[in-house]
DNA sequence: CTGAAAGCGCTTACAG
DNA sequence: CTGAAAGCGCTTACAG
């Protein structure tokens, strides 16, 4: 392996300026930065990670991560990813500090701030549509401070990247994967968790889209049940009774187990269903057949790939290859539903 | 963050008495040891990554990786994800070298001696199924190399654990889904690769566990076209010309293409068909909807992964919580093909 | 059985 | 504009 040692020697130089160079830190005469690139280039020179991490223990970097706390154990998901990490990271000298809040703008504000008191050098956050929110974050990317979004999009500031899924997409696929259980031809009832939440509403935008190229596949209505199981029972059982010709069910978001409790109370319907994300109680519904399959978004690898991404800009200054990291878009059935 | 140099102040001794302690090493008096023991826990003590490899470098590491080339693209797909982290590695000091050999025993049992000669002290292998092959590498493991294996499985000896795809679950998957996109009800063709190879086998086998539940799901024959576009073809062709009532096709391995070509020199006949793994050729068959769906086994993750194994192995003495590290089964559509 | 020193590859003050 | 030294946390000889 090559060495900055090495490249110094060659130039005749010390490696404090070798250092200098690689990091444009300037303070260089042009003519010797000029002969040391051309050596790195030569002898394709690239500095070792380890010795890099290994003096960032002396900057005690955190990254702070905000991820919401709520009913859904979807959350949960994600909030492994992150800790999955938080014990590498150790390790490798950088303390992650998580903090888990309510699903409310002040709460995140007031992490924000608790996370800025405990002199984070990055953030992560599962960010609430809030404009309080949006307007905090814009002001600390702009004071240089790295932010990765994760899992929901805020797109008014200049965030490091997004990781997370593609939801217009997902609710193509969504449409995509009823349109080949049902041969092309159903009628179907939507229920949603909030119409003005972005990524419900781009579920259903790409839902829409899809099913627009399928004359015979039509929505008969689309329903809000709030992401709660309780408005989620009663909505998807009025759904249900208002339309005898209706055949298939999408379920955009939270609110699963009331609806499959809802299609449990139509034993002589048969309501071809798909739905996201499987936690627990999902998986539940598609091993007993209420549910025919989820479509997943990895939300470990969601919390993870946050994380690693911050960690290479903090150790290695580089920025991720694009602004948008979508994670897979997973279609499990009963088969490969537990993995 | 603790360090062993905390350690060794608090327990009265120097960092190479920790040191031996940690690593049990022995040489140290069982009174100190246990003392040592004790503030280690006490104070949550964890060495560091980043000390850990930067003396890593002094050993010089080398992996050696085995990958098969063949005329199948999925291969490249399972060598870019080990050259993903080929990079990463040598900035961490560790060599990674990559051999791709033919579809046979003595090309790898060749690999093997070249890997060896080159001082390797992990090895990375997608072993043929060759008793020649299974000896060599249990040799190997007898004398402590630590091997994965990676795609492909050979039971017969001690690996650190193998990582890819649990074939018969993916067989059954497939079952799983055909039966979802015909309402339960099909007569199905199915084209594996090689009879004996244990790979297309089980797959086979989990596709009729899982029909084995389904009266009305029944296959009516299986052929083999030995991974070949031009076999595939003409058996392909055969079988559906022989079985007019055929409308279903399950293509279990490779020759996907050739088998494409098959199904639309019968444009009138409506057989709905899935198969594995999103090669380029694949991709354009699901464009086009001669294809419906594709079931994945994420082969670039499956090369990383094996050298994450290896790496934590290599670094930490880690060994991985499984023998069998399972891929996801990922099942594309059109819509979520290109992600 | 134990310790002191050197070194892995890098960056950070500091001195000039 | 440049260099010499110290230090990040660990392990490896070596000396005793």
């Amino acid at each position: 392996m090559v060495t900055s040692k090495q490249v110094a020697k060659m130039a005749g130089v010390s490696r404090g300026t070798v250092d200098r160079v690689i990091n444009n830190r300037g303070m260089v005469k042009e003519s010797t930065r000029q002969r040391i690139q051309e050596i790195i280039r030569r002898l394709n020179y690239k500095p070792s990670r380890a010795g890099k991490v290994l003096v960032s223990h002396q900057k005690k970097l955190k990254i702070g991560c905000i991820i919401i706390k709520a009913q859904n154990p979807f959350y949960d998901d994600l909030y492994r990813g992150i800790t999955l990490k938080v014990e590498e990271y150790s390790s490798y000298g950088i303390e992650v500090i998580v903090e888990r809040v309510d699903f409310c703008g002040e709460s995140q504000l007031r992490s924000i701030k608790t996370l800025l008191n405990r002199g984070i050098n990055a953030l992560v956050i599962q960010p609430m549509n809030d404009p309080a929110v949006a307007e905090k974050l814009a002001a600390l990317a702009r004071r240089g401070l790295p932010i990765v979004t994760t899992n929901t999009d805020i797109e008014d500031f200049d965030s490091l990247c997004y990781v997370g899924n593609d939801f217009f997409t997902c609710g193509k696929t969504a449409a995509n994967l009823l349109d080949l259980i049902t041969g092309g031809k159903c009628a179907i009832g939507v229920v949603t968790g909030f119409g003005k939440a972005r990524s419900h509403s781009d579920r259903v935008a790409g839902f829409r889209e899809y099913i627009a190229g399928r004359p015979e596949m039509r929505v008969l209505a689309v329903k809000e049940n709030f992401d709660d199981d309780t408005k989620s029972f009663t909505v998807t059982r009025r759904l249900i009774a208002a339309h005898p010709e209706m055949d298939a069910l999408f379920l955009v978001a939270g609110g699963v187990r009331g609806a499959g409790k809802a299609l449990k109370s139509f034993p002589d319907r048969r309501i071809r269903t798909i739905c996201f994300d499987d936690v627990p109680t999902t998986k539940e519904l598609i091993r007993d057949g209420t549910i025919l399959a989820a479509i997943c978004q990895q939300p470990v690898r969601q919390g993870s790939l946050s994380l690693e991404v911050l960690f290479e800009y903090l150790i290695d200054g580089k920025t991720p290859v694009k602004k948008k990291l979508y994670t897979d878009i997973q279609i499990k059935l009963k088969s490969n539903l537990d993995l």
